[in-house]
DNA sequence: GCAAAAACAATCATGATTGTCTTTAATATT
DNA sequence: AATATTAAAGACAATCATGATTGTTTTTGC
């Protein structure tokens, strides 16, 4: 699957309202499910078709009638992981508590789910798959604006030092995916975690201008 | 290549002084270096025998005369890269400058080449390649110890007050290659580097005890 | 020089993965 | 009920990586 060639994305069915066929649907969705835990299980390279199959629980076969080939089902698999990414995101920032304590341990809640396993595998190996990046990256970069524009809206006080805020929030996200990146690799003291997350919050505080301290 | 179970090491040749026969150790190194160049290029999952024999320019057969399956070539190669990385860092330590400054630089310069790059392509295939893992894993280790061995010499007023001692080291390992695995995975502004790093500075000085600091 | 050993090259058989094609079973439409 | 459509399974040929085997050329030791 990892070499495949990936086309454009699948023309979907109109949604009419097809009744029994939509159960065409499931299956769809328990296949992407099955490249998710197989890029979680195996990693991105040994997620082949005939093991998503056997991890979906149907035949090859029938995998391939539902996506012309193992790249469209790749891209299907990360274009939902995004969207995992995108809600999880939207679940934590939506929250009404903003405190910087909250918002921290949300996104290292969030990092430290499999959700990011399989993103970083698959960030990881478009470093050296260019059609994997091709349409890797574009999520990867829409995940980060919303980021800055949600940042943006939580602190809204805090613009009047941009410089400041960026560095807060770059901060923010190089230790935590850092983190997060060091536990997949045998590469982090799980004591050193709350020692961390404590110290990033202070400093986090401390970058906020006077207008902005409670 | 990647699913090759690894056996122990080569028994070495006994260092008597074998004139022309040495020049054999110059092919393994070539292929050691080429097999490290490939997990640069094409990442760890796509270095198979046929692309390191071929960036090594000689036959598969002469490849599997030195080594004699594919395992043992990563095994020398991971081998090499560890001590690549020790020596990297031995050379950056053992400068007679100790500022903090010159020492996040310095190891910032480190894991910004490309012996970083391939070895974090191995960390995260060894998630879930178990023979890998059992060969990296030990290189990881010896190499954090020695960090934070050379860390205690470096700063031994500094061992008073182990908590913070522990945190200025984890924070810079975080931060430093969360950076560098971001950039990576086209997840760095690099407009960001140098804030950061200099953010990272301050902090470290502002953790060192009062003894300490200059 | 000559024989043994090592370096190197080429080929082979095996197993895995990929995409296509064919066949069967289920379901929907008229 | 008959037929067309879709889901599902299986078989197929092509490609590729792997390790083993065999053959050829150097180099080394006697």
């Amino acid at each position: 699957m990892a070499r495949t060639a990936i086309k454009t994305a699948k023309p979907v069915p109109a949604p009419e309202l097809n009744l029994q066929a939509a159960k065409s649907a499931a299956t769809r969705t328990r296949l992407i499910e099955a490249t998710i835990s197989c890029i979680i299980k195996y990693g991105y390279a040994r997620t082949t078709t005939p093991r998503v199959a056997d991890e979906a629980g149907m035949s090859r076969g029938a995998m391939l009638h539902h996506f012309e080939n193992g790249g469209a089902l790749m891209q299907a698999a990360i274009a939902e992981l995004h969207e995992k990414r995108l809600r999880a995101f939207r679940q934590s920032a939506g929250s009404t508590i903003h405190e910087v304590h909250t918002l921290v341990r949300a996104y290292w809640q969030q990092i430290s789910g499999q959700t990011f396993t399989a993103f970083h595998e698959l960030a990881l190996a478009s470093r050296t798959d260019e059609s994997l990046a091709n349409i890797l990256v574009p999520a990867q970069n829409e995940f980060r604006v919303r980021w800055y524009r949600q940042a943006i809206e939580l602190f809204p006080e805090w613009q009047d030092d941009r410089a400041r805020f960026d560095l807060a929030l770059a901060l923010s996200q190089n230790v935590l995916e850092g983190m997060a990146i060091n536990r997949l690799t045998h590469g982090l003291d799980e004591r050193m975690v709350e020692p961390i997350l404590n110290d990033l919050e202070r400093q986090i505080e401390a970058l906020k201008p006077p207008s902005a301290k409670a």
